[in-house]
DNA sequence: GTGTTTGCGTTCAGGCCTGAATGTTCTTGG
DNA sequence: CCAAGAACATTCAGGCCTGAACGCAAACAC
């Protein structure tokens, strides 16, 4: 048998395998930190607990708390895009496939990943550091937004009022979705999701391009 | 000259009064120091400083910190009402008061008493007792808002789907004020917030009760 | 196998915060 | 003027968190 550990049966791992290991751990119990106990009990000490792993590793890794963070809000971007990209490849077509995809991006909202990024949100208005980071992500993943829906609404999107009814849609969602924050089961939003997903179909066929 | 202190001009206070200014003076050091710091670093010591008083004082007042945060939501929950009732007394009247009125609720958002209770709607999240206070204060709130629209526009009121349409016009309004909170310039939403005061102004004259 | 590097665990010092206990000053009523 | 009590100040103990120092063991190079 070679022995060669790349392909090990996880007994034998190589060096940089157990180190990508756990800075996975960490990343991912960062994040159901953050979820679970908010920012402010996102502590080194809580992270390793949950990772099972000691405050040293921790440490080895990331060197502060807020190199941890940083690398967590990257980590929590790309989980969220990959679930809304993949998501995206099974819209319908047909009649329904624009209430779908606000039903999408809804959902995307309307998940406890974005309970978090808010709480990184929030204390990033009075955290320099934090700040710099949060404004990069959410750049980017405006600039994807409006691309897959450009992509996803090929003939929507000619109108020059597209972009604007995008964003006013989406912050329609994220205000929905705090109030989310102090209704945990949700029960509140469920029941305004619908009219207002009807109200921004409206808005968003109100002169259709003439393909129907 | 009589000695009644009730009127006194400052130099003698009765203890009552001294005891209603301090705790003003530290219901207003918090709320400024939410606003300014954020909850996190909105610790005793801090707001016992910025008020110009001992920690003693603040203790003799408010027994534990969350005490004093409890209070001091009530205190902004109460500004915030009066400023937006008072504002709404000089609302035009005509074919703009609709959009005047909706700027109205606007700028109560894009205001920084709403970050330092978008900083405290996150925290509530992970903590019971501070959700409790929040939930009774956003009950009440958004049953006076709903109110003051009802009375503020009783034709567009008439109709069915007023409610929902309030609705997400606040949703909206919450969602844009959100990213306020990476751009403390607020530049980013002032050029948002037109276009979005357009199409909340179609959906709410979509079918005009008749009377223009 | 031996030595070196890398990943990881343990312990410790320093700092900040909270809440409680104990003084000190000022108001009020007699 | 004096005593009682309220308002306010000061100090202290306990707890949690961060970041750094030190030590061990597993993995790679030879």
């Amino acid at each position: 048998m070679a022995a060669t550990p790349t392909s090990g049966n996880g007994a034998r791992r190589t060096q940089a395998q157990r180190s990508a290991a756990t800075r996975e751990a960490l990343l991912d119990a960062t994040l159901a930190c953050l979820v679970e106990d908010g920012y402010a009990r996102t502590t080194t000490t809580r992270v390793a607990e949950r990772a099972g792993l000691s405050r040293g590793a921790h440490l080895h890794h990331f060197r502060t708390r807020n190199a941890l963070v940083a690398a967590a809000i990257g980590h929590l971007a790309e989980r969220w895009t990959q679930e809304l990209l993949a998501a995206a490849e099974d819209l319908p077509t047909g009649r329904e496939r624009l209430a779908e995809g606000l039903d999408l991006v809804w959902r995307s909202y309307a998940n406890p990943l974005f309970q978090a990024a808010l709480d990184l949100w929030t204390q990033a208005r009075t955290d320099a550091e934090l700040r710099e980071h949060l404004l990069a992500v959410e750049r980017q993943l405006d600039r994807q937004t409006l691309e897959l829906a450009r992509r996803l609404f090929p003939d929507l999107a000619a109108r020059p009022t597209f972009e604007p009814l995008v964003e006013m849609a989406i912050s329609t969602i994220r205000g929905l979705a705090l109030l989310d924050t102090l209704h945990p089961d949700g029960a509140r939003n469920r029941k305004q999701w619908p009219s207002c997903r009807a109200m921004l179909v409206t808005l968003l066929q109100a002169e259709p391009a003439g393909d129907d």
